[in-house]
RNA sequence: CGGGGAGUAGCGCAGCGGUAGCGCACCUGCUUUGGGAGCAGGAGGUCGGGGGUUCGAAUCCCCCCUCCCCGACCA
């Protein structure tokens, strides 16, 4: 039987496509740009969801909710956003079988509406810092879609905060985009990403300063994993969004937004996916080890049952797949499809001698376990599995990035990967004839790799590569 | 919006004036079950829509619609 998948040598994009229908991620939805998300690919969705949501409430903000029509003149209020967002909302001109006095757009980010609300709910210093999130849907009406990458639809976090000082609102940012973002990244998704600032032109819209992680895919491409913006008093000063400081005096707030979206699934897709499929990491999967009863004979089925109990026990999420009706061919490709890092195929012939088979997922090894030591053998296989999938991914991140001295060269090694170039010799000229080659400036990093301030900063280097 | 393709069974496709087909998937039965099982039987279609040419149109002509790929914008 041949592989249901396009290789990703022969054909990259047809591959993605492929994993998303076989591993049944999601469909099309019937309106062009939208995405049905699947079961699994939600239960994806729901472990990054949960990984996010408890880093963010570490990070001290709050839940909340607010509307997902907002009045159009909100979002005229500030510039630099409406002229940013404009030309992909979705507005609602009827209601009620009437045409509306005011269009209401679908919310393609919330800024406009929530900082509506900080106006009201911030009066005195000591109402700050205000740290809200929200988990919800939005809308950015999307020429090309592509399911999870870019859909007219998608799901996300939306944080907002409001604070007394620059430097606070500053810090505020780049401990999301550290403690939150970076850390789901890396220690979940094993994911490596760069972090950096964006160019004016890359930058959200209404941001003084955006901080960005940007991942290479399989492929050499980049793909923006989130973001987190510095508004500066922009938002503050069009809402007048102003409280009484210590000394008496009113004062704008300094705010910071950020956000993730179901994008993060197509990343994880294309970071660690192979020629078999999807392969997830055992810190994200849904399903860390499934348990296949291979046939329901010799006592096989009490055997798997009992070996589902104890690794649960030991705190693994587990799923039992008895289907013997299914070949157990059918069921193994099924799994590799789905990424799950461990399986346990427990059948008769095995059992007869008090073993089971082992299967890694992400190297695709196999071996025979007794059944006393599978509980120990399958922690040491999923942190071992974790490991490797982001040693991997650093690997052709390293290989694919090349330092260059000039605009000349970035394209070559562009076409491949990352290239890393001085922002000196790129500028904002250069950086408009590298999208003209459909190249963009990822970010901008200081000369080791850190986080820097400003565009003007001496020794600044650009990412310069293909994105999603 | 500019250029290039394609709409026929759930999915992938063939057929290009003369009875609507193939592969996979699906249903039933039997045999199977340790890497996408085999055999037999079965169900499933306004051939994207409208108009025209013709004895006869999935097939030829005209109009419309939709989708996909490549270029200008984006999590």
């Amino acid at each position: 039987m041949t592989s249901p998948l396009t290789p990703r040598a022969t054909d990259f994009p047809r591959w993605y496509q492929d994993v998303i229908t076989q591993a049944e991620l999601a469909d099309n939805g019937p309106v062009r740009g939208t995405m049905v998300i699947r079961p699994w690919g939600y239960a994806i969705w729901e472990r990054m969801q949960a990984e996010l949501d408890d880093r963010i409430k570490a990070a001290g903000a709050d839940n909340a909710y607010f509307p997902i029509f907002i009045p159009q003149s909100y979002l005229q209020r500030e510039a630099e956003h409406v002229e940013g967002f404009s030309p992909e909302l979705a507005v609602v001109t009827y209601g009620g079988g009437k045409q509306l006095e005011e269009p209401v757009v679908v919310r393609p980010t919330s800024e406009t509406v929530i900082n509506s609300f900080f106006a009201k709910w911030i009066q005195s210093y000591r109402d700050l810092p205000l740290l809200i999130n929200q988990w919800a849907n939005v809308v950015r009406w999307e020429l090309r879609p592509r399911l999870f990458l870019r859909t007219s639809e998608f799901l996300w976090q939306e944080g907002h905060t409001a604070h007394a000082t620059e430097p606070e609102a500053r810090e505020y940012a780049l401990r999301i985009l550290r403690d939150v973002y970076l850390a789901t990244m890396v220690d979940v998704l094993a994911v490596p990403v760069l972090t950096g600032h964006k160019t004016a032109r890359e930058r959200f819209a209404g941001a003084i300063r955006t901080w960005t992680l940007e991942a290479m895919m399989g492929d050499g491409k980049a793909l923006q994993m989130g973001t987190s913006h510095e508004l500066g008093q922009n938002f503050a000063k069009a809402f007048a969004i102003q409280f009484s400081s210590e000394m008496g005096s009113q004062e704008y707030v300094w705010q910071t937004s950020w956000g993730a979206s179901t994008r993060l699934v197509g990343a994880l897709i294309m970071a660690h996916g192979d020629d078999a499929g999807l392969r997830l990491p055992p810190a994200l999967a849904p399903v860390q080890v499934v348990v296949v009863l291979v046939r329901d004979e010799g006592g096989a089925r009490e055997a798997a049952t009992a070996l589902v109990d104890d690794l649960r026990r030991a705190g693994h999420r587990v799923r039992l797949d008895d289907r013997v009706g299914t070949s157990f061919g059918r069921r193994s490709v099924e799994w590799e499809l789905k990424g799950v890092p461990a399986r346990v195929d427990v059948g008769p012939r095995d059992l007869a001698s008090g073993q089971v088979t082992l299967v890694r997922r992400d190297v695709q090894s196999k071996r025979s376990v007794a059944v006393g030591g599978v509980v120990a053998e399958v922690a040491l296989d999923l942190a071992a599995a974790q490991q490797a999938l982001y040693a991997e991914a650093t690997a052709r991140q390293a290989e694919r990035t090349q330092r260059v001295k000039n605009l000349d060269e970035v394209a070559e090694v562009a076409a491949l990967g990352f290239a890393v170039v001085p922002w000196d010799a790129v500028g904002t000229a250069g950086e408009a004839e590298l999208a003209n080659g459909g190249f963009s400036v990822r970010c901008l990093q200081a000369a080791d790799g850190s986080l820097a301030g400003a565009d003007d900063e001496p020794g600044l280097l650009a990412v310069v590569a293909k994105a999603y």
